[in-house]
Formats: structure tokens, C-alpha cells, sequence
DNA sequence: TATTGTTATACTCTATAACTATA
DNA sequence: TATAGTTATAGAGTATAACAATA
């Protein structure tokens, strides 16, 4: 063989080819429910939290800038799955909600999209494939390292 | 806490996460010698072949369509960092071979891309970051798994 | 003055289809 | 007829700046 000498080393380029197939096979999966990655990514925060959650807590789980958010949960408050509530707290925010329409097709979604993922990590010891969610869940999400949860 | 409930679980989801942030700051740290991750992807690879990679090389090993290569390879010609050979063996290739210049913009790229690499996973077990290697490196080159190095 | 959501804009990346030249 | 490279185009994702409403 003998080729791929230098990047078949590089984590940073294997994270993002097997982020990209993991990805597109994910839109693929989720296309006859007319969501895509992204929007389900949303749908998903909405429905795990039951009072809502503010577009900028969505844009920073996500990696994003808020503005990039506005967009997705127009397309999602559009189809009825979610929907804008004011915060009463601080009228600023907006707390977006899962709708029960919105939290059926979330979890039909997250059956599709962990069916997914289980095909690309067939045969991966579980082990391993649980300190890859900590090492990365705490590149992604440092804050929370030691977290109660 | 008590967010994220499924999301930090989703591999697929932290995977993204993960290769977002790898890629943006791969992309601020090659800025300096204008470049960015896929170019530098695409001159990587033709330096690791001294005779010169064929485009559809280029292509299948970083997941692209061959018409997404044209335009990278045509920067990279205009900056004299590679050229286009004929191969001869068969008239329709094109083997895109580094140049002197281009071996040494890529030798620079390199260090400050495993500098940022180093940085985003410093204090993570290299044995994990190894294995890490591996599962990945199966997943996005299956054809090679056993393949002799 | 600072923060939330919003609009707008430009750029990069992704996905396809169709063309040409060689085989 | 099949394959390598190319062109063109549309759509999705990324990155900023600026604005109105609220704190």
C-alpha cells in the first residue's frame, strides 16, 4: 500500500471525513421525515427541555452563531413543531418548544439517526466507543467536565 | 445540569462538533500562509507521492466529488505549489505532483496543523488518541483495514 | 452599556448533471 | 462503452456586521 502516509495519522482530517459520512447519512436517514441534520439537531434541544430553550443556549450547544439559528427554527415553528414562547423571566429571550407533533417526529428521528450510527460503529468495542463520547463530549463541551449529571 | 441529555451521547452529533472546531482553527492557523484545510489536504497528498496523485486519488481519499478537486488543484497550480503532469501510462490522468515550493509550504502547514491537533486533545491518554486513529481510520479507508504498512 | 434575537451579505462547502478527451 | 478531468449551477453551511427590543 504505502500511501496515505501522513494524514491517515491526522486526527483532525479523520474527524472530519468520518464526521462528513456520519453526517450524510444522517440527512439521508432523516429525509422522509423532511428534516435534515441540523433542524433535527434543534428539534432535539427543544425536546429535552421541557420549559424551552433560548436560541443562544442552541447556538452554543451547537457550536453556532445565534444567527445562524433564527432561520432553522423558522422552518421548524412553520411546520408546527416547535413553537416561539416568551420568556417571562427576561422578555428578551425566546424560548422555543417542542410541540407534541414536533417531540413524535423527534423521536422517530432519533431512532433513525442512532440507527445510523450504529451501522458506521458495527463492531467497535462498546468500551471504546464510550471514551470516545467522554473525550470528545469534553473537547466539545468543557465546562461541564465534571458535571453532575 | 441536566441538559443535553441525548445529544452529548450522539457520536455523531460530537463528531461534528468536534471536527467544526479541529477544521476552524486548522483554517486560523494556516491563514498566515493562506491556506486552508482542503488545499492543504490536497498538496499533502500530492507530497506524499513523488510521482504525482490522479485527481480521482485526490477525490476518493478526502470523500469528494472529482469536480469538487478541479478548483483546489487549480489554486494550487496558480501559486506554483503543484503542477499537473500527463501521466503516461494513460493519457486521461493528470498526476498532480508537489513542487519544491510546494514541499515546503506543506512541511510548514503541517507543523501548525499537529500543533493545533496537539492542543485539542492535550491530556487525552495517547494510547486512546491511538485507538481513536484506528476505529476512524477503519471507518473512513475500510478497503485498507488489513491492509500491510 | 450589554444582551437577545433578527436581518443582510459574502463566502465556502456540498451535490449533481452534463460535457470532452482519452481508453 | 467506460473512465478522468472539467464546467456549470443550485443548495446548504459558515462567518460577520449591524439593528431593534429589552435588560
Amino acid at each position: 500500500m504505502e500511501r496515505r502516509r501522513v494524514l491517515e495519522d491526522d486526527l483532525g482530517f479523520l474527524l472530519t471525513r468520518a464526521s462528513a459520512m456520519v453526517v450524510r447519512s444522517v440527512n439521508e436517514a432523516l429525509a422522509p421525515l423532511g428534516l435534515r441534520v441540523r433542524p433535527y439537531t434543534v428539534l432535539s434541544l427543544a425536546c429535552d427541555e421541557p420549559s424551552g430553550v433560548a436560541q443562544r443556549r442552541i447556538a452554543a450547544d451547537m457550536g453556532l452563531d445565534p444567527s445562524q439559528i433564527v432561520a432553522i427554527v423558522d422552518e421548524l415553528e412553520n411546520r408546527n413543531l416547535v413553537a416561539r414562547t416568551a420568556d417571562p423571566g427576561d422578555r428578551r429571550n425566546k424560548l422555543v418548544v417542542a410541540t407534541d407533533e414536533g417531540r413524535k417526529l423527534c423521536d422517530e428521528a432519533r431512532r433513525l439517526s442512532e440507527e445510523v450510527s450504529d451501522r458506521h460503529f458495527a463492531g467497535v468495542d462498546p468500551a471504546l466507543l464510550a471514551e470516545m463520547r467522554t473525550v470528545l463530549g469534553r473537547m466539545v463541551f468543557p465546562e461541564s467536565v465534571n458535571a453532575a449529571r
